[in-house]
DNA sequence: TAAAGGTGAAAGCTTTTTCCTATCACAAGA
DNA sequence: TCTTGTGATAGGAAAAAGCTTTCACCTTTA
C-alpha cells in the first residue's frame, strides 16, 4: 500500500480555507491560530507536490488544481464524518448484521415467533440466520463464522458463554393406525421392541433418542435414518416405525391427529434443553445477555404452554 | 463543523487489520510495530466509542459494527488516495480548468487556431474561455475571476506580468462604392473629413480609433457606435461611413472584396499590440510563461503573414 | 511434561508532529 | 503617518505516534 502522507485534518483545513478565501477567517472558524493553519496547508502542498492556493495580500485563491481536488477532499472528509455518525448512532444501541446459527430441529419452529419482535425492539440489528447441526454450530461459533448460536445443549467449551433458556419436552409419535394409538399415556414396558426412527448421527437429537431406545428396550432403526424431523414424520406416517419428536415441532407441524398420534410415557419426563451461546471474548457480550433475556421473555409469552422455562 | 478525531492512518490500520485478522501480520504489512498498531486501533475505537474488533488468542475478528464501517473507511482512504494520485499526475504536467479571459475583438479571430494545438500539447489542461472588454479583463484578472488574459495592450498594473506577443496592423476599410475604393494606398490628407465608425467607448480600440481620427482630421461618428467589429463592418457595408479594422479580423471575416475595400495609409504604420497577462503571485507563473511561448510559436506559424511578432 | 512458538496488551521511553505566541513584511485606506 | 488588514517566519511547548521490552496466556510439538 502506497504511503498516504496527508491527514483528514489537513483536508478539512484546505476545504475551510477554500471556503473563506482567507487564512485568518478560516483559522477563526477552525479555532486554531493562523500560522498553524498556514503551516499545515504548506505541509499538505508539500506532501502533494503541488500548489493548491495562490497567496495575495488580499487573501488566498484556489489554483485550478486546487479547485479540482475539492470534490475528492470533500468525499474523504464526508466519509469520515459518516463513520463517526454511524458510530455515534451505534453507541445509542447495537448495530450491524449478526450471524446467528440455529439447529434445524429448533430454528424453524421457534424463530418465526421471535425474530419479528426482535427486529422491532432492536431496530439497527439485523440477523443473518443459518441452520446447521449443533456440533457444527459450536465449531462455527468458535472460529467466528457465527456471532451467536441458538442451539440444543449440551455445549461444553469454557471459552463460550452458555445461557440456558428453556426445556422442550419430547413426545412419542406413532401412526394413527398403530396399536398404541388408542392410548394417550402408555407404560414404559409398552415401548419394548418398538421400531424407533431418528435423524442423523451428528445431531444431539440422535444421541438422545438412542439413549431413550436403550432405556426402554425399544429397537432403534439405523437403516432408515431421516435427514430432518419432517423426514422422520413422513416415515411414521408411512408406518415405517415410531419416533420421538420435540414439542415445538409437534406444536408447529402436527395438526392432523387422524394421521399421527402423540403419546406420553407414564412416570417419565423427557426433555431437551436449549440455550443462546456466544464467545466469552466478544465485546458485545453485554448485548448478547440482553438478547438472551429478550429471547427468554418472548419464548415465555409465545410457548409457555409448550415448554418449561429455565 | 463537528470535530473529527480520527485519522486516515487509523482508518488504513483498521482496514489492514481487518484484512489480516491478525495484528502481527497487519503490523508487518504496515511496517510498524504490533504494539503501535494495537494502540492506534484502541485510540480509534475510543474516538468512535465502539468496539470494532474482538480480540482472541488466535487473532482478531471484526464485530458486526466493525464490518459495517468497512465500506465508508475504504471510501475515505480511497478518496485520499485519489487526491494523492491526481496530484502526482499533476506534477508531471499542469492540470485543471483555467479561466482565460479574451477581448472580443481578438479572441474569436485568433483562438480557434491556437486552442486545438494547445489541448494537444497540454492534455490535462482545460480552458474556460470568456470574452470581455479589456478593462474588465484586467479587473477580472486582479480579483481572481480569470487566471490568465489574452488582451490588447496597454496593461499598466505592477502586480501583473505582461508578456507582449505580437503587433496586429489596423487597416482602413471603406465600402466598395466609396470614392477611396479605387486606391490601394492613400495619402493621410485624403482622410480629412471622412466619417469614421468605431465600437464602444470602454474598449481600447475605441480610444485608438479616436486618436487616429484626430490625427488625420477625420470625423469620428459618435451617434452610431457599434457593439462589435461585425456591427461596424455592417455599417460600412451600408455606406454609413468608413472604419479601421484589425488585420486578424479582416483575415478572418472580410473575404468579399466586391463589397468592402481595404486600404493602407502611405507613410503610416498603425498597430495594436496583444499580450498574455497573469498575476505575479500565481504559483503557476512558470506554466504561464510556457503557455506564452506556445502562443507565440503558434501565432507565428499561423499568422506570420498577417501580424508582426514581438 | 517441558519447550517452543503463537497471540494481543502494558509500560516506559524517544521521536515526530501539531499547535502556540510573537513578530515580520507588505499593502491599502483614513 | 498611523491603523488595519493580509500571510509568512521563528522558536518553543504540548500532544501524538512510534519504538523496544516484557508480560500473560494459550496451543502445538518433541
Amino acid at each position: 500500500m502506497k504511503d498516504l502522507n496527508i491527514s483528514l485534518k489537513q483536508l478539512r483545513y484546505y476545504l475551510t480555507a477554500a471556503k473563506h478565501k482567507s487564512l485568518r477567517q478560516a483559522a477563526k472558524e477552525l479555532q486554531i491560530s493562523q500560522p498553524s493553519l498556514s503551516a499545515q496547508l504548506k505541509l499538505l502542498e508539500e506532501a502533494l507536490g503541488v500548489a493548491l492556493f495562490e497567496r495575495t495580500r488580499g487573501g488566498i485563491m484556489l489554483t485550478p488544481l486546487g479547485k479540482e481536488l475539492i470534490p475528492e477532499s470533500k468525499a474523504a472528509v464526508d466519509a469520515a464524518q459518516a463513520i463517526v455518525e454511524a458510530a455515534n448512532y451505534s453507541t445509542s444501541g447495537p448495530s450491524g448484521t449478526f450471524k446467528l446459527g440455529v439447529s434445524p430441529s429448533l430454528g424453524p419452529y421457534s424463530l418465526p415467533w421471535i425474530l419479528p419482535a426482535l427486529r422491532h425492539e432492536f431496530t439497527n440489528v439485523k440477523f443473518f440466520v443459518k441452520e446447521e447441526a449443533p456440533l457444527s454450530l459450536v465449531d462455527g461459533l468458535t472460529d467466528g463464522s457465527y456471532d451467536l448460536i441458538f442451539t440444543p445443549l449440551p455445549v461444553d467449551d469454557p471459552t463460550l458463554t452458555v445461557v440456558p433458556l428453556f426445556r422442550e419436552p419430547l413426545f412419542l409419535v406413532v401412526n394413527a393406525n398403530h396399536p398404541l394409538a388408542k392410548y394417550e399415556h402408555i407404560e414404559p414396558s409398552q415401548l419394548s421392541g418398538l421400531d424407533i426412527l431418528t435423524i442423523e448421527e451428528h445431531h444431539h437429537f440422535f444421541k438422545q433418542v438412542e439413549s431413550l431406545s436403550q432405556r426402554f428396550n425399544a429397537h432403534l432403526l439405523l437403516d432408515y435414518e431421516g435427514s430432518s424431523l419432517d423426514a422422520i414424520r413422513q416415515m411414521v406416517y408411512m408406518e415405517m416405525g415410531a419416533t420421538f419428536l420435540p414439542a415445538l415441532y409437534i406444536r408447529s407441524e402436527i395438526r392432523d391427529r387422524d394421521e399421527l398420534h402423540v403419546l406420553t410415557i407414564k412416570g417419565e419426563s423427557i426433555y431437551r434443553s436449549h440455550a443462546l451461546v456466544w464467545r466469552n471474548s466478544s465485546p458485545l457480550r453485554g448485548f448478547y445477555r440482553e438478547l438472551a433475556e429478550f429471547f427468554h421473555l418472548r419464548i415465555k409469552e409465545e410457548f409457555d404452554e409448550t415448554v418449561i422455562m429455565m
